[in-house]
DNA sequence: GGGCTGTACTG
DNA sequence: CAGTAC
DNA sequence: GCCC
């Protein structure tokens, strides 16, 4: 509870209760618990120049922990409260104004003990917790639309210009009367002001924007007051209403188009009310996780290709870097790409670079560069020709970035170089074998050709044990016209008492088995045989593990050129973790154990681990390895993180 | 100022 | 343990 | 290099 910084004892200063009992905590005692701390006057608003943006409105936080709040739910609630909020600890949507949440509608119905996900109110603002980053961000509060969880069909209504808005759904306007009612008796029970709950009942008929006008205007906070003076704004710029104005609106044509496309995503270079500098390009979707982002599965053309190309360049370059730095630099610059990626118009000032996630002031002012010369000069003084080469033996498998420099300070050049084994190169059987099959190994394949080869294994697998799982993973699953490789999962049911490696589970004495072939040896055996698998990279050691991984080259035809083909047997109960794990992709992959670990979890391809102790000094080192929670399937990882389900073509943040 | 995903195999 | 792969 |  750090965070929430003591004042001087007050008189009647609520018990301080202890770390543990903190931790303890479930969200709504927590919730309850930092109320009656602000209540008391011992929480520390956030400085003048942010303002408490919040002030007046009644928030009911709800994220995925199972049993005590996490970490990341205690965080949020802390922040929600500091800046001005008042947290509703149960979901009572008569007395509340906004509800953030990273649930999906089903999961929310579900928590809040609502019999179907219908029952979820739609006049109720419902949001992701980027509305309040971006809305802290921009100094003042965030669209609805661009944030919304999942009603957002009815906040975009609010949005849409007069002459054009269609009539409120009747659950709607039925919503808002009664929560109404009820809020002012809300307010006096909690002794609060009650300019939030006047506010809220105008949800439905004002668009987000003028609600956002009022909030400054009715509550004049002396900090957002003097925030938005200190940036040299009119007074007035916080009363104009736009977005939500009349026919003279100069985004009608916008929102008309963009509902034409149902589009739910909107990134425009349309100003907030503020027009200040970090909401000039629009929402910046910082502090979301990139897994709680559904992709809207629109691609098209990028604006700012040039610009990405460029970065990318800086990409290739770091990722030859020696030091952790050049490391951490790869994942930041990445993020940034991927960030510009979805912008959908050509960035014009640095304030606008500046307001994409993973843009800070030094990738800016990059992109500026790029935007008006064409390109980096600090590339020009990058040793090109060095980093090409650090790539080309990176390209042999099991060559990395130090081996890879080890050789170029050797003198080595070219892959003939290596092949020679000039300047005393020696290379290991995996490393032999990746140079014999550079090419291959470095060609994708096209999807047809994994799924023919998955087809010649499948029986195979099913010939040895019919009630094997097997499945292909990786990007195939994920959908993508052309595969890098195949990697294929291998589990079995275990009600009869067996599973994947055989009888051995249940036969004490190792000596005595029967069926000493675990599944995966016999099938290379049989793949062997039949010039399916051509050759071995990575061979499991001891093949009587239920957890194996195998890795090697394999061909659909003496025609066919060699493909890297992944093995992984997994038991039957984290097959779900496995196949999360393993069909990715990469970031999103990331994404979500960085989620599972802000929430107090730890997820791997076995499962999803809560009560996780690690070491405060080296984070990565745990304790004691938790209680697992959730692993044998996909769905109740993600409902347990608050994750909304994805397919796995949906589980693309990547290029 | 610290964290940035987390694990397994190879030599 | 360092390096590599996923 | 970005973010908290």
């Amino acid at each position: 509870m750090e965070r929430l910084r003591s004042a001087p004892p007050p008189v009647k200063r609520p018990a301080k209760k202890s770390k543990k009992a903190v931790a303890a905590m479930r969200p709504a005692e927590y919730a309850a618990y930092i109320g009656r701390l602000a209540a008391a006057g011992m929480v520390r608003r956030r400085p003048l120049g942010r303002g408490p943006f919040l002030a007046g409105f009644r928030i009911f936080y709800a994220d995925g922990d199972v049993g005590a709040a996490s970490p990341m739910t205690r965080d949020r609630m802390d922040y929600l409260v500091r800046y001005g909020a008042t947290l509703v600890p149960t979901y009572d949507p008569a007395h509340l104004t906004h509800v953030v949440t990273t649930l999906d509608r089903a999961q929310f119905a579900r928590k809040t003990g609502l019999e179907s996900p219908r029952d979820v109110p739609d006049a109720l603002p419902v949001l992701r917790w980027e509305w309040v980053k971006t809305g802290e961000r921009a100094g003042g509060l965030a669209r609805w639309h661009e944030h919304a969880a999942y009603n957002d069909h009815v906040v975009f209504e609010a949005v849409v210009p007069e002459g054009e808005r269609r009539t409120v759904p009747e659950a709607c306007r039925r919503g808002r009367s009664s929560s109404v009612q009820a809020k002012g008796k809300a307010a006096d029970v909690e002794g609060r002001p009650d300019a939030g709950d006047a506010e809220a009942s105008r949800i439905s008929e004002f668009t987000q924007d003028r609600l956002a006008g009022l909030a400054a205007e009715q509550k004049p906070h002396a900090s957002v007051q003097k925030a938005q003076r200190t940036r040299g704004e009119p007074s007035t710029s916080a009363a104009t209403p736009h977005g939500g104005g009349g026919a003279a609106d100069p985004l009608a044509e916008f929102y008309a188009a963009a509902r034409a496309e149902r589009e739910t995503e909107l990134r425009s270079d349309t100003p907030l009310r503020t027009g200040h500098a970090a909401a000039a390009a629009g929402s910046r979707q910082t502090g979301a996780f990139q897994c709680d982002i559904v992709p809207d599965g629109k691609v098209g053309t990028c604006p700012n290709q040039d610009v990405i190309d460029e970065l990318n360049k800086l990409v290739k370059v770091h990722r030859q870097g020696a030091t952790r730095e050049d490391g951490f630099k790869v994942g930041a610059y990445t993020r940034a790409i991927n960030g510009i990626r979805k912008l959908k118009t050509r960035i014009k000032s640095s304030e606008e670079a500046l307001a994409i996630a993973g843009v800070g002031s030094k990738t800016a002012q990059k992109i500026m560069e790029i935007i008006e010369t064409g390109h980096l000069r600090r590339l020009d003084h990058v040793l090109t020709k060095e980093i090409a080469i650090l790539e080309t033996f990176q390209g042999i498998y099991g060559v990395g970035p130090k081996v890879a420099r080890q050789w170029l300070a050797a003198g080595c050049r070219t892959l003939d170089d290596i092949r020679e084994g000039k300047h005393g190169v020696k290379l290991s059987t995996a490393q032999h074998t990746g140079l014999k099959y550079y090419d291959d190994i470095n060609a994708r394949m096209p999807r047809e050709e994994a799924q023919a080869i998955f087809e010649l294994i499948k029986p195979v697998a099913l010939s040895i044990d019919p009630k094997l799982f097997v499945d292909i993973m990786g990007s195939f699953r994920r959908g993508k016209a052309d595969c890098g490789d195949i990697d294929i999962l291998i589990t079995r049911p275990t009600d009869d008492g067996k599973s994947h490696i055989g009888r051995r589970l249940h036969c004490k004495d190792p000596r005595k088995l029967t069926t000493p072939l675990g599944v995966l040896r016999r099938l290379l055996k049989e793949l062997h045989e039949r010039g399916v698998i051509t050759e071995d990279l990575n061979v499991p050691e001891d093949w009587d593990d239920l957890e194996l991984v195998y890795r090697g080259l394999c061909r659909r035809d003496s025609k066919g050129l060699q493909r890297r083909i992944d093995f992984l047997t997994v038991p039957y109960k984290s097959r779900g973790a496995a196949l999360l794990y393993y069909t990715g992709d990469d970031i999103f992959n990331r994404s979500m154990r960085l989620k599972a670990n802000k929430m107090g979890y730890s997820l791997n391809q076995r499962g999803l681990y809560a009560n996780v102790i690690r070491n405060p000094s080296d984070r990565r080192q745990k304790f004691n390895e938790g209680v697992i929670i959730a692993s044998e399937t996909e769905r109740e990882i993600f409902e347990k993180l608050g994750v909304p389900w994805q397919e796995p073509h949906q589980r693309v943040r990547g290029g």
